[in-house]
DNA sequence: TAGTAATTGGGTAATTAGGGAT
DNA sequence: TGTGTCCTAATTACCCAATTAC
């Protein structure tokens, strides 16, 4: 392992709600509850881990069975 | 500020009440009956495909067959 | 150093989920 | 069978001003 580590690619609080289709506050939202799990920056900033994102969207619970 | 790779653009249940011009509360049926698939938010509340709704919305299909 | 966009808080409206009766 | 409506609780969206990111 690098000194680098894994390039965890971070994204910001706009990125994750353009993803989700909803507002930046409910990303933050999500982060507070422990929904989200979120990193600092050293101003305050919340950054978040895309591979969870996007592990979180995968999660789509259909009812129907997409079949492909 | 571009995130790589494929993003869904997703609706709203209102949104797509709007298109269907019927009840946000007849498109919530229409996902647990299966016949749209949904993605939930990290509180529950359902984000549509544009993709899949426009597909739907363009199937315009009639009692008398269009010979085509 | 300065300038613009984004994020952070709180507060308060607006949506949505879920069940049930029609 | 399908849709719109009523109800309550929960979630989300928009308002502001101050701080941070780049």
């Amino acid at each position: 392992m690098s000194l680098h580590g894994e390039s965890e690619v971070l994204l910001t609080p706009a990125e994750v709600a353009s993803l989700f289709r909803v507002d930046p506050k409910t990303v933050t939202r999500w982060a507070k509850a422990g929904k989200l799990s979120s990193i600092r920056t050293l101003g305050g900033h919340r950054r978040y881990k895309e591979s969870e994102v996007r592990a979180l969207l995968g999660a789509a619970s259909e009812d129907a069975t997409p079949d492909k």
